[in-house]
Formats: C-alpha cells, sequence, structure tokens
DNA sequence: AACGTTTGTTTATTTATTAAACATAATAGC
DNA sequence: GCTATTATGTTTAATAAATAAACAAACGTT
C-alpha cells in the first residue's frame, strides 16, 4: 500500500513544473507558478533541481511587460535519447528520438525471413547502429521499446505472434542483458495508441481508441490518457470481435472476426479475385495506383472494406464511447477510399448522441505511430525512475 | 491542475488507515500501522480524528499476544445511511443501507406505467418512506443514487431510455430540489458493475465486465477499480455490438445486436414460438419452472440463449481481457442451464490465454446490485467531500 | 529621478510524517 | 510473587516541503 509523504508531494510537483515547461516553453519561473498554482519559491526551488539534473535549462531573458524581464525556461530534450522499434511483419522499423520524441535518426529495413534466430540478430544490429549515430548528450540513450505484431505478456515476453509464427519468445531479457538498457516490450497496436497520444492525432483526447489496420486488426485502448492493458496483458483484441458469430473461421478460434472482413490480408486476398487485376501485382501500393486509375471494381473493393471497417468501428463506439478513434497502420495510407464509406456507415448504425461527440481521425505518422509510441514508453520509464513524472 | 501539499497526504493517509479499519475491523492502532506502512504516531493522530467525525469507535480490548492489550477499533458502518434505487423497466426496488453498504430496509413496488409523471412522484414516495424508517445517526442519510435502464449524461440526465420510452428527463435536478441531498444517476448497468466491485463477486478483481441480461443488455466496466464511463458517460453499450453485421435491424440503428439474441426480451419471444407453452403464462418463472420439469423445448432454447450469451461474452473477453465476468440482473436467475453452454463457447471460442485467466461468476445477490451499487455511489460522494476516500 | 510593476529569492511559519523515547499494561520465566 | 520481556499507544523532537510575506533586483513609465 502506497501511503503518502513528502516525498510523493514533491514528485507531483516537480512532475507538473516539468510539463509545464515542456508544455509551454519558453516560459518564466512566475508563468510557470501562476498557471499551475504552485507557489514561486516552490517553483524556483524544483526549477533549481531539475536544472541541476539538466533537463532544463536557461536561455536569455523574455521581453517585460512593465517590470523586471523574465529568464526563460526550455525543456532540454536533447539531453538524452531513446529507442522505439517497430518490429512488422515485413519490416523492421527503428527510430532514435530526443526526450520530446523528436525523431533524430530513422532506420527502415525490409524483413526477408522471420524466424527469431534471423530477426533478432538483426534487430541488435540496427539497434547498435542507432546507438552509434546518438550525439553527446548526458544521459545518452535511456531505454529501448519495442512494439510487435502479437500478444505479449506483463513481463515482456511475446505470448503469441501468428504473422511472424512466433511462440514464447523474450525478447526484453535478450536485449536487457545485451545492451544492458531498459526494454519495454508492447503489442503494435498499444504503442501506436500511446504514440498518438503523445505525439499524434490523440494528443487531444484523453479517451480515445486507436486502430491498427495492418495484416491484421488491432486496436489500443486509451483512457483517461493512460493505456488500458487489461488483467494479463492482452487487452484490445478488438480484431476478433465476431461480427458474424456464425461466420467463416478464423485462426484465433472464434469465428466471423472482424479482421476477417476489413484488415490488410483480407484485401489483397479479395483483389486477387478481381478479373481487372489478373497479371498484376498484389499489394497495396497497387491497388492505390489501380484506385488513382479510376479501376471500378478496386474502388468498390475499398469502399466494401470500408463500410466493414466502419461496422466494426460501431461496436467499438457502443463500447468505449470514445471522444476519438485514430486509424493508423498500412490502411491508413487507403484514407481516401475509406473515409466515406465509414462515415456512411456509422451515421447509420450508431445512435446519434454517440455519433454526434465522435471524431474519426488518421494517423499523423502513418505507420512510425508504433515506432515512436515505443520509444515514449522508454522515456517515460527513465523519468518516472527519476522522481518526475512525464505524460 | 491539482498540485500536491500536505492536505492531499493527510486525505490519503486518512483513506489508508479508514480502508484498513473497513477491510480488518476489529483491529488496533499497531495493527493499522504495520499493515499499512504508516508509523504509529500518525495513525494514532488520524485515528483520533476519525473518532471526533464519529466515522469510527473503540470497542472494547483485543487480546494480548505477549504485552499490553491492544484498543480495539470499528468502522462505525451506522454513522449515516444512503438511499440507492434499482429503476427497473417494471419495479421499482429501493434500499436503505448503511456506509458500510448493508440493507437496512427494502421496498419493492411494481411499475405498472414508465410515464415520467408517474413514475416520479411514486419515486418521492418511496424515498420518503425510506427516509422514515431510518435509524438516528450522526450524519442521517447522506444521498440518493438511483440507476436506470438507458443512457446517461454526465450532468444526470437521462438521455434515453427505451424501454421506459423516456428522454431528455432529468432525474438528478428534480431529486436534488425536493430532498434537498446530493443525488447520483447512473445506468443500471454501471451502477451494478459497481455494486459487484464494492460488496459483491468483484471484490477481488480490480478488472472486470459486469453484465446485465436483462430485458436488453447492458454493460459496467471496471478498470482499476474505477467504473470506466466513457467520454461523454455512455460507455458500455455493449448490448448493441453486432454480432451479425447483416442480421435483423435493432432499434438502436444497427443490425444484429447481441441482444436481439440473448436478452429476456428475445428468450420470452422465442419461447412464445414453442408449441408447448402455447396456453401458458409467459414469464421468466414460468420457463423456469418448465426447466425445472424437464420441458425438453425450454432446455434446448435456455442452451441456445446461453450459446448466444457465451459468443458476445467471447467478444467481451477479447475486447478487455479481463480477470473476471460478473453476470447479472434478471437472467442471473437461470444460471443454471446458461453455464455450461457459456464455457463450452468460450472455450471454443477464446484463444487459450484468454479462457484461462478468466473467471466467469454470477451475481451474489441477483437482482440488487444496481440498487447497492447506486447507494455505494453516494457513499463515496459523501465520504470524498469529508477529506476521505472510501472504495 | 521618482514611482509602480514584475520577477525571482530569502525568511519565517505552518503542517504533516517520522524516529525515538517513554509510559502503560500485559505475559512468561524463574 | 517478582522480574524480565514484549506489545501498545502517546509524547517529544526532528525533518521536509509548501506557502505567505518581505525583500531585492531589474525594468518601464512619467
Amino acid at each position: 500500500m502506497k501511503t503518502g509523504d513528502q516525498e510523493l508531494v514533491k514528485k507531483i510537483n516537480k512532475s507538473i513544473v516539468l510539463q509545464t515547461i515542456q508544455a509551454s516553453s519558453p516560459i518564466s519561473r512566475a508563468q510557470i507558478s501562476k498557471e499551475s498554482g504552485l507557489n514561486k519559491a516552490t517553483v524556483s526551488g524544483l526549477v533549481s533541481e531539475l536544472m541541476e539534473e539538466d533537463f532544463v535549462l536557461e536561455i536569455g531573458t523574455g521581453l517585460s511587460s512593465g517590470g523586471r524581464k523574465p529568464v526563460m525556461l526550455y525543456f532540454n530534450q536533447t539531453a538524452g535519447y531513446a529507442i522505439g522499434i517497430d518490429l512488422g511483419v515485413n519490416y523492421i522499423l527503428a527510430v532514435l528520438t530526443d526526450l520530446q520524441g523528436q525523431v533524430v535518426e530513422k532506420i527502415e529495413e525490409p524483413l526477408e525471413e522471420t524466424f527469431p534466430g534471423v530477426v533478432l540478430p538483426m534487430l541488435k544490429n540496427i539497434i547498435n547502429t542507432l546507438m552509434e549515430t546518438q550525439p553527446a548528450s548526458s544521459y545518452g540513450v535511456v531505454g529501448i521499446g519495442v512494439g510487435v505484431p502479437g500478444i505479449t505478456d506483463n513481463n515482456g515476453s511475446i505470448l503469441f505472434a501468428p504473422n511472424l509464427n512466433w511462440e514464447q519468445v523474450n525478447v526484453k531479457q535478450d536485449l536487457e542483458q545485451y545492451f544492458e538498457l531498459p526494454v519495454v516490450i508492447e503489442n503494435e497496436a498499444k504503442a501506436g495508441a500511446h504514440g498518438e497520444n503523445i505525439h499524434g492525432a490523440g494528443r487531444k483526447s484523453s479517451d480515445f481508441v486507436y486502430i491498427s489496420l495492418g495484416i491484421g486488426i488491432g486496436t489500443g485502448i486509451i483512457i483517461d490518457d493512460k493505456l488500458y492493458k487489461g488483467a494479463r496483458g492482452m487487452s484490445g483484441e478488438m480484431g476478433h470481435i465476431s461480427i458474424d458469430a456464425n461466420g467463416k473461421k478464423c485462426r484465433c478460434g472464434n469465428k466471423g472476426c472482424w479482421e476477417l472482413y476489413s484488415s490488410e490480408s483480407t484485401l489483397l486476398e479479395q483483389a486477387a479475385k478481381l478479373p481487372s487485376m489478373e497479371g498484376k501485382e498484389l499489394s497495396l501500393n497497387q491497388l492505390i495506383q489501380e484506385a488513382e486509375a479510376g479501376n471500378g471494381e478496386v474502388l468498390s473493393l475499398l469502399s466494401r472494406i470500408g463500410e466493414y471497417v466502419g461496422i466494426g468501428l460501431t461496436n467499438v463506439v457502443n463500447t468505449f464511447n470514445p471522444e476519438q478513434i485514430i486509424i493508423g497502420n498500412r490502411l491508413s495510407k487507403i484514407q481516401r477510399w475509406l473515409e466515406n464509406p465509414i462515415h456512411h456507415v456509422l451515421e447509420q448504425r450508431l445512435l446519434p448522441p454517440f455519433y454526434e461527440g465522435l471524431e474519426v481521425s488518421f494517423s499523423q505518422f502513418g505507420i512510425e505511430s508504433c515506432a515512436l509510441g515505443s520509444a515514449a514508453f522508454s522515456v517515460e520509464a527513465f523519468f518516472s525512475e527519476n522522481k518526475v513524472t512525464v505524460t
């Protein structure tokens, strides 16, 4: 049981000060005091600690508003760095970000084989390369976050990743031993949701659901600006909600799962059957080209997929009553063709009070949300160890 | 922005002390100190405040374990009372509970008409009767909680209650003016979920979903021991998750909603079509009698309903990965016949890690969860005003 | 140059927790 | 029955953090 003491008070207030600086930098001590409600003296004390820790810098003076000039404070976002990885089914996307989540370096490599024995050494290589490119800083790389396309438990093990054909692989332990840095493993959709919440389209919302439309469908649930993980860390498998109780069998055991009707796999499968696609390459990019060229068959296929996305989203909204839905991952590339059918279905199927307050957005950074979210996990773990909490 | 100060620390610790007393009464000051990690002196101080406020009583001494005898402390659960209402579709169930949630008085009346003009005066009457029966106490009735079968917003308005045929009725304002007491209005399933979390089958779980199987299906989502309300207070309409995307239309606008396959209405509707039920009364109790008498048609109907409950629960579990599912409201009466088909479907359709950690329970107090949960809302509101928080 | 204003620091006060000392009251061993 | 030991609960002094108030510094205005 966590009791209350002065240390807790200080941690809360120090976090408030740092967050205020992050949000409104450059900002003076006086203004922090006004915005936060903390006493000027308190702010001064906490700021000087933050400066000793190199998280905050004084840079020059601001404009006077009829009195002494304020000393402006900045969040020192390059006091350290984090590495975020999106371990995709057929690619690895790795980023080096600063403490604010700004991408400093980026590596993307295709993944030909998915055996752990191939992937893990490759992963270590990529991380090593990023480590070497990091600029000099007080804290260096503070942690590594990895988003994976599968079900993870709370210990950083990948229990089941059907698309990689992995079972029971403990990536966390492996990487932590090798790099001697804290490692966070999280499901790809959960990491993406977090990325959007911290840096992306979900910054303004505190309750939203991120839908990762990729090879399969995953969801990340943000409640009160926190990721909801579920009892054993496996929440959000809404791709396996049955939208046709007696539909075709899914490999998860259920029947008529949502992702059988509106994922990238399904899209490509169904495209293969179109006469107009005969002999052509079957890829998302090819389909986009066809759609742009006005291929009617492809257009109506995309529209049908969009409708099924909408049907699944109806379920999401009735469940969570979120302020916002954010659609990310590969199929966010075909936003143009999905948007209308989605809205049409939602308007038709939702009760007005559910539809009215709802915003449906697409990811701002397309495929990068996952890597950015993973890096953000590491940054937060680092700060919370340092007796500060940062959103 | 809520900053940290000593008041916050005290509130946290005072809550810990009170909660410890509630959970383990009778208990000594020394033992509270050991269990909570708070210093003996701190505990002594906080206890004496709680005694001044009449929330805690000293009652005699306990057994010595080789030293001075401990003074035993009790939570004074009759320092005040709360009223909890379950406004059902065809009944009103009202309880007067003490601060611990013990039912002191109970009134149940059938509801023949559902016009607000009829229901509200009746409600006031019932509440008045309960008020008169309350024993003498320090704080008297501290609040009124009402669970309603419909969608509420965060202001205590009932936006939409199809089964009562209500729209935009502000019960909270009405009752608060009349009784001059704080009133909490909440959806029936959310109140039920909270009731189970505080007093019932969900006491040990911090993440579970309560399924209210009544005329329709509602759900209450408990995350981290807190009710999840959604952006506008309308979360948990999982009865309107489509389990057959192209199924028959529901009045909510969606198609193939779960509650069209496994609610009490559906059960009765389908029972009406059974040859063996011709000329018999169509009610849940009658069906229970038939089942007990071994009516094969009814038994297979119940089994089919159970399977569809299971199909919906699969969706719930894939979404939330809860530790527990609690089934409550009217259909919890037919637990005997639902249990097997539900488990069968879950085992078949869920991935093993989802099924393994999962407990499926039925409500301990059947229909009373909602009224108890509503009363509990009021008790908590009262305590949080008194600078103490109680779960 | 005098005045008022804003910024940031210093000082004294307040409040809550805690460790340590203490008083109290019981059991256990001899 | 006496003493040693042990557990309970209170008192006292120390500590830590926030805050109000006073103050010093720096600036613009008149």
